[in-house]
RNA sequence: GGCCCUAUCGUCUAGUGGACUAGGACGUUGGGUUCUCAACCCAAAAACCGGGGUUCGAAUCCCCGUAGGGCCA
């Protein structure tokens, strides 16, 4: 395909939403797939829903993603004359015209039109509005709108996704292109904005699919040729509304914030209404791009499952190199209160991370994980002690395995385990009677890696310190 | 209320008239492995919304319901 040009357009009244996330992510594979063009607009016509801090959000959001854009931002607020340098055109070509009728009035008509059954729709009174009339209302002070005039028939258009979707024009009224104040509205600007900037696929939610008619209407105006359309799937929460806030976490930033991976994320939206003809479920960003199809996107709505975008990120996080790892983890790592750049060693950190990096689901876990690691001081907790400690003779034991692993030489998991091993066999008691003590020991916790592979990592001086403090602790109760 | 979209395991989906005893993945359950947890391996439970057609044959095509969703007020 030629000089495919798509765009996102959010408006900038709240932080990026993975709705907006997916919906981009979709435009920009198609861009990167047919080697066109992703445009980023900001539909910020809402003033005093909008703001600079959000839009800032958006675009922290599309760049974490990795959502570049090759063209814009562009700002619907900078182009008002545009709008209305258009709007006149169509006012001249009499297929629009002034409405001087006021929100009352008009709130007055509907409510009659629907006690008589009738559709509630503009009946056009200001279509017929003689010089007079219009004179008069001009007098009072009154501002038009400009309504576009809707002919008969029907509207016909194929979706990429869903095929040909038709209209009845007569179900839809002369409905208003530009306010009184000047503003365009949503339909009108983004036809003026879809068309000057060349966008050639607009790929956006299922919501928009009655707007589409509309739109049409405005390109047939001007006699333009409108451009394709694709209408994905909604996102839903878990109970099939709309994925919104009350369904937990929307924001992309915030997924970074809990330690998301991006690529997780962009491979799990991808999965979210699309699917491959291979069949595997982790792709890297590269293979996306090589593999995605439009056409291939299904047309029911998807629930956001955040179950499996964990199990997703668990996988990437895997595929991560160790270096790579540290890079992404630290920042989750200094948030810790027990961190101190002081203690903190590159290298020493790298082997802590071998042994933490399948158990990761998310980057964040890492403050939860590797503590133990890091400060020496480990308060154990007397029940948890006595629990682990059951058999009468782990004080006894503990003292042995103590001796035996101070006269190793080379302090490495093989050597730890055959000590150990060794140890419980003479004494013919099970390993894990000092095993679990042990692991209590080194880390104040129950679970974890490998108990040999952390002592190992802790080292020698480390290991045997904590077994000393963890036995006088066992005296005491 | 009007218009529009959609309908396969709990969830994401494969399926384009016969190869369907409906496949995969997440999740769930059970088992194995292991020092614990996770991972890993094995296994299991789990779905074609309902009703009519069309056809030798329908998850697949058509119609009508139903349900869910969206948009417009």
């Amino acid at each position: 395909m030629d000089n495919v040009r798509v765009r996102i357009a959010p408006s900038p009244t709240g932080y990026l939403h993975v709705g907006t996330a997916h919906t981009a992510l979709f435009n920009w594979l198609f861009a990167k797939h047919n080697k066109g063009k992703f445009i980023l607009r900001i539909e910020d016509t809402d003033i005093a829903r909008s703001s600079k801090e959000y839009e800032e959000n958006i675009i922290e959001g599309l760049k974490w993603l990795g959502l570049y854009w090759d063209e814009g931002p562009y700002y619907q607020t900078q182009r008002l004359d545009l709008y209305k340098k258009y709007a006149e055109e169509l006012l001249k070509k009499e297929l629009a015209y002034y409405c001087y009728c006021t929100p009352e009035e008009l709130e007055e008509r509907r409510k009659e039109a629907l006690a008589q059954k009738k559709p509630p729709r503009y009946d056009r009174k200001c279509l017929y509005l003689s010089d007079e009339e219009r004179a008069k209302y001009e007098r009072e002070g009154r501002k038009p709108a400009i309504r576009l005039l809707i002919p008969e028939g029907k509207t016909i258009f194929n979706d990429i996704i869903r095929g040909e979707i038709e209209f009845n024009n007569q179900d839809i009224g002369d409905f208003v292109i530009m306010k009184s104040d000047g503003v365009p509205t949503y339909n009108f600007a983004v036809v003026i904005d879809d068309y000057t900037m060349g966008i050639t696929h607009v790929i956006r939610g299922e919501d928009h699919i009655s707007n589409t008619p509309k739109q049409l209407f405005i390109y047939n105006a001007f006699g333009w040729t409108p451009p394709e359309f694709a209408h994905l799937p909604l996102l839903l929460g878990p109970d099939r509304s709309k994925l919104s806030k009350r369904h937990g976490v929307t924001s992309v930033t915030e997924y970074k914030r809990m330690g998301y991976l991006p690529q997780a994320l962009v491979n799990y939206l991808a999965l979210l209404g699309w699917t491959p003809e291979e069949n595997k479920e982790i792709y890297t960003i590269e293979e996306l791009i090589e593999l995605f199809d439009l056409r291939k996107v299904t047309k029911n709505p998807g629930i956001f499952d955040i179950t499996k975008l964990e199990w997703i990120n668990t996988q990437h996080i895997r595929r991560l190199s160790i270096k790579e790892l540290a890079d992404l983890t630290l920042p989750f790592l200094k948030e810790a209160e027990w961190f101190r750049e002081e203690n903190f060693n590159l290298e020493y950190y790298y082997k802590v991370l071998g042994l933490l990096q399948e158990r990761l689901k998310t980057l964040s876990q890492i403050r939860e994980y590797a503590d133990y690691f890091f400060f020496d001081n480990l308060e154990y907790d007397k029940d948890t002690v006595k629990k682990v400690c059951k058999h009468p003779d782990t004080y006894f034991y503990l003292e042995k395995i103590k001796d035996e692993w101070n006269k190793l030489d080379e302090f490495t998991a093989t050597n730890l385990e055959t000590s150990l091993k060794t140890l419980a066999e003479q004494n013919q008691i099970p390993t894990k009677n000092l095993v679990h003590p042990i692991r209590v020991a080194l880390t104040n916790k129950t679970i974890g890696p490998g108990l040999y592979e952390i002592a190992e990592v802790l080292g020698k001086e480390k290991t045997l310190k904590r077994l000393e403090n963890f036995i006088s602790f066992l005296k005491q109760i």
